[in-house]
DNA sequence: AATATGGATATTGGATACAGAATACATTAT
DNA sequence: ATAATGTATTCTGTATCCAATATCCATATT
């Protein structure tokens, strides 16, 4: 038996706008309203206000002085800035955790997790077995403040702007075996490069679908 | 006649929270109430709960599920991954700056006021004016996320753990200046590098005052 | 007709009130 | 006496209420 994940009205309130954003329901430059958000998710004001100002210190929504929160725009410029500062973010936590006692063998679990869902092109299960990958990486980097910042930059670039496109699902695969390739070699900066070379290459396909 | 700056009660209590956790008014490992805060900065409790949230996600309060707050209390192995990946970031700041048309007449006007609050032995000026280089630095790199990343660091750890010794900000001008010339000669390698031992050196000071 | 002014409306920010969860304490049973 | 259970208290989380502010629209003024 488990514990039971107990979750605020406030938090899951942030995941049902996150989800809302992500999915394109709520579109960029969009105006919401406390109320009318209240309404649709049959909560009370008191947690959409506390969801719209973590959004908003998460940087999807922009909120003004007394005035409606809107739905951030994201630039080009602004794609570009995340992901290259995700490159190396992301590059450090590889290269870290190629110097620790990570577990190699979980992480070639999930790899063959991500093939399978590759395989059967199941874009869901690819996103969340893609993500596991990751943050087996950023946890055994062990640092409390790459976590974080990564955790934000996850959470922070709706991706339902670039369509996950079967060819980007089976180039990230092999990108994915050059970095454990890595790891098991212990090599620091070759870990660094493999890592730096696949956000870098997504944010390419990023674009390009853009 | 410039724009009056209004302030959300909200902010003034982060502001006043932030200012006591770096005084050292509210100690490490500290609870603290709702109410308590609300009736000592005469605000009700509403205001209180979203800087308790927001300070959370800064990371200097740790809240757990329906239970108080408390003051984050700061390893040494917290302290060193601050500055460690500070270091990194602050780096790629002064790197991305050497590469644009940065004011270096600004800096070294900046600079300047160091030298003064330094020669004075004027701790506060010190650390208002070197805040100030700082910021020139990560501004000029032209990155919304680097830029918030390191706006939470520089908040992210209360100062008054280390003492402003003499010592040490004399150390600090000699360091900034060797950052200065590395921007002018737009040698982006060297900026990097002066900025990440500028860094790696203000953690060794503030851990042997530790 | 264009611009400014004043008031109505919408919406947010902040205070208060109420409900639910966690802890501490007392009471009971073994 | 010790452990388990029930109860009271404290504090947090959510809802509702009130006040302040911004926007919008109608009207007046030049």
């Amino acid at each position: 038996m488990k514990p039971i994940a107990k979750q605020s009205t406030r938090d899951q309130v942030i995941a049902s706008l996150r989800k809302a954003i992500f999915n394109g329901d709520l579109k960029d430059g969009e105006e919401l309203i406390q109320e009318e958000i209240a309404k649709k998710l049959n909560v009370s004001r008191m947690p959409v206000r506390e969801a719209f100002y973590a959004l908003e210190r998460e940087g999807l929504l922009i909120t003004n002085q007394n005035r409606r929160v809107t739905v951030k725009e994201f630039t080009v410029d602004d794609i570009n800035d995340h992901y290259d500062i995700r490159a190396m973010m992301e590059g450090e936590a590889a290269a870290r955790a190629s110097q620790t006692e990570i577990d190699v063998q979980e992480l070639k679990e999930i790899q063959q997790d991500i093939e399978i869902a590759v395989a059967e092109k199941n874009v869901n299960d690819y996103i969340i077995t893609n993500e596991h990958f990751h943050r087996v990486i950023w946890k055994s980097a062990k640092s409390a403040r790459l976590l974080s910042f990564l955790d934000q930059m996850w959470n922070g670039l709706p991706p339902h702007l670039a369509e996950m496109v079967e060819d980007q699902m089976s180039k990230s695969v092999a990108e994915h075996n050059e970095i454990i390739k890595a790891i098991i070699s212990k090599n620091e900066e070759q870990a660094r490069i493999a890592m730096v070379n696949h956000v870098r290459r997504s944010k390419k396909d990023f674009l390009e679908n853009y």
